[in-house]
DNA sequence: GGGAAGGTTCTACTA
DNA sequence: GAACCTTCCC
């Protein structure tokens, strides 16, 4: 290790950074932003920045709190870092907000006012939680749908602010504060957790115990934080919360630094509480004294970067930063368009087995659209053409049924009276409880107020021994399960619950069985990795004391993990299965199908995010879609699509396509679609247009018939660089339905409009008509029955 | 309790 | 068009 600073200059950690990143590994001491632009290596700077503080003696491991949003980043910054330093990764705090949240809440549970056992909910247990509670109390449903109330109670809790807080100013609104409230009078009962209320906690301890604040303000002396774009008002104020914060709620910076990481271009998750706005907070309020710009790209050709800087300039709120790279021009962007999303999608079949013939890996080559419906089609063309693929998104390994019900048997045991799980599997497998039991036992609870556990000795008759059934089954499994293995408690679950019998007498219980027993192997590789049993949580003493970095610190304040702090929960440890069950929470699982195979990627543009491929497609650019309609009306979300739009070109290391479609199906009708605007904001000199630029359908082109290209009958024509069947003529044949430009119709369900364009002919043709009340739209004449006026 | 039938919804999604 | 949820009926 070093000792000073003029030694360490030298560092090979320092080698092949460029002048920016170099900086920005090498900041001094003090607030600082850092504007990483994507494939600026901004990830590499993080970790190399923590690096270079450890092995300067600047800090030692315990000082460090770095934060990311997805287990993915954290889990590759310390994959990095222990390959940097030989340091125990696991020790420091790393991770996500909510982990760290929820390490910080285990070690101060008794003063978070929770059971040391609280169990965390997920989304879909918070929804059933909450539509419990809206039948309880009689709330219609109708009026006040559940998801709606989750989305209010996540959203103020993502603002920080508690019922009390939530300024109400209409009737509903005040209903909505009230369900908020009587949701966390139920939580709080049942001892579990929202994913919201693992921050909102967290920041109001710290907020409201000087002794815990001040603790953690000492020890954690350099803060970085990841996509901090992303990042909400109740996150921003954590942060602010740990860098110096005093009673008084006084902002005095401590001498700790804080280092934000980010990206206003790439700022996607508005929709979700996001505030680009503290990237400029920060600036201000955290008195930053150095701002580094990473702008040199190792990840793109320069038509790409081009492209996506000039599209991204088209955007007005933006802290500024362009791409540059020194890699040349690259292949041009290729600009298809297609007659259906059908020919869409076969036009890409064809020209990915080109780029496999050009020796490109399946794998490196992502298939990027907007939303997820549009992945049918495209899944349907590689099926058929035996295109191995692989699909993003969809349900997580912790998030399917049967897994759900296996944890929530295995929550109940740490926790009686989690009445979400206890609804879950009371009578799953069937038990011969049916709702009305349930309803009974509910009100006994109520009547009683305890958990629904502890009430069915109240609930007589058969319905009454049924339930005492159950829970003396529980009860028994409880017992059983002490002092087992994790994997002895899992497979002692899964066997006693019925579970597996249910499943094999069950005609597609075959998947579900194996999921099940895949579970006991992610439990026995969770114990393992995690190492309990082992210390491994705590960074051994010994080599800290050895550390010179640790001799700037209060030696009465060992910079161990915890308990540390004061009033910590001293030596209690979570039990393998409680540990494993918040893993389960936080962690559900990967996104992705089995890796490995040599398989094309298909992905939302939000889910490609931080990912990088050598080709890239991008789907669907047509007007509604991208930008997405429900964005098209105000600027601010339309500057969201486009910074979406802008991720998306990002992704693409050499070769880059984009294709849009006339005609698309899309909730079970036609639509016709223009080509998105976000065409036009391209560089012309960038682009290789595959087919003739399409004047036929901008808005402007009234009653203009044809003009497009068709590849029908040759679906998908392509050859490497052109497209195989040339392009019909504009058709000029007269059109036969009889309607003009200009002319009035009705129509049976939008009722009276002005037709202002016309196109195509026979079955193809269609007419645009704005509709006083619905709007302007596309309507196959050959579908819609419209009447002269 | 379970299946059939009918109705509803459909932007992006991490923890 | 399809996946999901609720309701109805045996």
């Amino acid at each position: 290790m070093f000792t000073d600073l003029a030694a360490a200059a030298d560092s090979p950690l320092l080698h092949n950074l460029n002048p920016e990143q170099r900086a920005a590994v090498t900041l001094p001491a003090g607030n600082a932003l850092i504007l990483a632009g994507a494939g600026s290596g901004k990830t590499r700077v993080l970790t190399t920045r923590i690096a270079w503080l450890l092995q300067t003696g600047q800090v030692s491991p315990g000082g460090i709190l770095a934060v990311t949003f997805t287990n993915k980043a954290a889990k590759e910054m310390m994959t990095r870092l222990g390959a940097m330093l030989p340091v125990n990764v696991r020790g420091m705090w790393i991770g996500t907000f909510h982990g760290l949240c929820n390490r910080f809440l285990r070690a101060h549970w008794k003063l978070a006012n929770l059971p040391s056992t609280f169990q965390i909910l997920d989304t879909q247990d918070q929804l059933s939680a909450i539509k419990r509670l809206m039948k309880q109390f009689n709330v219609d449903d109708e009026r006040f749908p559940a998801k709606q109330t989750q989305w209010f109670i996540a959203g103020a809790k993502e603002d920080g602010l508690r019922p009390r807080d939530v300024e109400a100013r209409s009737d509903d609104d005040r209903k909505k504060v009230e369900l908020y409230q009587l949701y966390e009078e139920q939580c709080q009962r049942e001892g579990v957790v929202d994913f919201g209320e693992l921050m909102l906690r967290s920041y109001e301890l710290l907020r409201d115990n000087d002794p815990v604040r001040e603790h953690y303000q000492r020890r954690f002396r350099h803060i970085l934080i990841d996509e901090f774009q992303d990042t909400n008002r109740l996150q921003y104020a954590w942060i602010k919360m740990l860098s110096g914060t005093t009673a008084e709620g006084r902002f005095t910076p401590n001498d700790n630094s804080v280092i934000a990481v980010g990206d206003d271009d790439q700022s996607i998750y508005a929709f979700r509480g996001a505030r680009v706005g503290n990237m400029a907070d920060f600036v201000r309020e955290f008195d930053v004294s150095h701002q580094i710009k990473l702008e040199q790209n190792y990840r793109s050709y320069s038509n790409i970067l081009d492209s996506a800087n000039a599209l991204i300039s088209h955007n007005t709120k933006r802290l500024g930063k362009n791409l540059r790279t020194d890699q040349g021009p690259g292949e041009p962007v290729r600009v298809y368009e297609a007659t259906s999303d059908f020919a869409e999608a076969q036009w890409m079949v064809e020209e990915m087995r080109q780029l496999v013939r050009d020796g490109i890996d399946r794998k490196e080559m992502a298939v990027l659209y907007r939303s997820n419906a549009q992945s049918r089609v495209i899944e349907t063309a590689l099926f058929n053409a035996a295109v191995p693929y692989r699909v993003y998104g969809g349900l997580r390994f912790f998030e399917r049924a049967e897994i759900k019900h296996a944890l929530a048997y295995l929550r109940l045991l740490e926790n009686k009276d989690d009445d979400t799980s206890f609804l879950r599997i009371v009578n799953f497998p069937p038990r011969g409880i049916g709702a009305r039991s349930i309803e009974q036992l509910q009100d006994a609870a109520r009547a009683a107020g305890r958990s629904m556990h502890d009430a069915v000795s109240a609930v007589g008759g058969k319905a009454g021994s049924n339930l005492t059934a159950f829970v003396a089954k529980i009860d028994v499994l409880r017992e059983q399960t002490q002092g087992l293995s994790l994997r002895e408690i899992i497979e002692l679950v899964l066997d006693h619950s019925g579970l597996i019998e249910h499943y094999k007498a069950d005609r597609e219980g075959a998947d579900r069985i194996e999921n099940l027993e895949e579970l006991v192997n992610a439990a026995e590789s969770f114990v393992t990795q995690e190492g309990f049993g082992r210390d491994a949580v705590a960074l051994p003493v010994d080599e800290l004391r050895q550390s010179p970095a640790s001799q700037g610190l209060d030696p009465n304040r060992p910079v161990l993990d915890e308990p540390l702090a004061p009033d910590a929960e001293t030596g209690e440890t979570l039990s393998p299965l409680a540990a494993f069950l918040t893993h389960a929470a936080l962690e559900s699982g990967d996104n992705q199908a089995q890796a490995g195979q040599d398989a094309v990627q298909l992905m939302t543009v939000h889910a490609a995010k931080g990912l990088e491929f050598d080709c890239v497609f991008i789907t669907g650019m047509e007007e509604g879609l991208f930008p997405h309609e429900n964005s098209m009306s105000d600027n601010e979300s339309l500057e969201e699509e486009r910074r979406l739009m802008y991720v998306a070109i990002t992704r693409a290391r050499q070769r880059l396509y984009m294709s849009h479609s006339q005609t698309r199906m899309l909730h079970g009708q036609t639509r016709y679609n223009l080509k998105s605007r976000f065409f036009d904001e391209l560089p012309e000199g960038a682009l290789k247009w595959l087919t003739p630029k399409n004047q036929g359908f901008t808005p402007s082109a009234f009653g203009y018939g044809g003009g497009y290209a068709t590849t029908r009958g040759g679906a998908g024509g392509f050859s490497k660089d052109s497209f195989a069947s040339p392009p019909v003529p504009p058709q000029k044949a007269a059109p036969s339905h009889g309607l003009r430009s200009g002319m009035q119709v009705f129509h049976n369900k939008f009722g009276e409009g002005t037709v202002t364009a016309l196109e195509g002919t026979g079955d193809d043709a269609r007419a645009q008509i704005n509709f006083p009340r619905h709007g302007i739209k596309w309507l196959a004449l050959s579908v819609a029955k419209l009447t002269p006026v």
